[in-house]
DNA sequence: TGCCCGATTAACT
DNA sequence: GTTAATCGGGCAA
């Protein structure tokens, strides 16, 4: 049985903690998988919601690490992000895609969709499956309904700009699984 | 107060 | 490739 992941997973870096969690094993309620995609956001960043300043939506990124972070995306659909480094210092990984491992039933039944590539390739389509939503914001990530596991084995990361921003285009701070078919979207390969 | 826009997705042409 | 759906934050007036 893989180690289950405590809070002081999220004590360094937010760049250390989106590669670390690459292969980490996500359960909400018992339904999720692997971790194969993540973006890494900092207050420093202009693409971050924290760049400008706590709010009510996004106090918990100025809370300590190992908490979650839910926010609503384009007025439809609930993204999830874990908060890392000391508090006040305001990062958070965005968690992009998941490989459908475990209840995927219930997956299924939540996005009205067979096809298994699809259920969590995306951070909206993920949070649909799992069924996160802002009611989950501000909960642990190391206790019940969360439940994080170390990865198993080496894995092979792969690194490019993230998606769907327009500030900061250029850093590379989308992190993915190598080779993943479950990936929202392929990373370009080097030139 | 009003207006614009976004860490998205699915259904179009 | 383009667009609608839909709502809260941020900023101008």
């Amino acid at each position: 049985m893989p180690k289950r992941l405590s809070r002081t997973f999220f004590s360094p870096s937010v760049h250390k903690v989106a590669r670390d969690l690459i292969g980490t094993t996500l359960l909400f309620k018992g339904v999720g998988g692997r971790i194969v995609e993540v973006e890494a956001y900092h207050h420093t960043d202009p693409a971050a919601h924290s760049y400008r300043g706590p709010t009510s939506r996004n106090a918990v990124m100025f809370a300590p690490p190992g908490y979650v972070y839910v926010y609503r995306s384009y007025g439809i659909h609930w993204c999830l992000n874990f908060v890392c480094e000391p508090e006040g210092s305001a990062s958070a990984v965005l968690i992009r895609a998941i490989e459908p491992e475990t209840g995927l039933a219930a997956m299924r039944r939540r996005r009205g969709l067979d096809e298994e590539r699809l259920l969590c390739a995306g951070p909206g389509r993920l949070c649909e499956a799992l069924g996160i939503t802002r009611a989950h914001n501000g909960l642990a990530l190391d206790a019940p309904p969360f439940a994080l596991f170390a990865r198993t084995g080496a894995v092979e990361i792969v690194a490019g700009p993230r998606i769907g921003i327009t500030k900061a285009v250029d850093k590379p701070w989308r992190y993915g699984l190598k080779g993943s078919p479950f990936l929202s979207k392929a990373f370009s390969p080097p030139p």
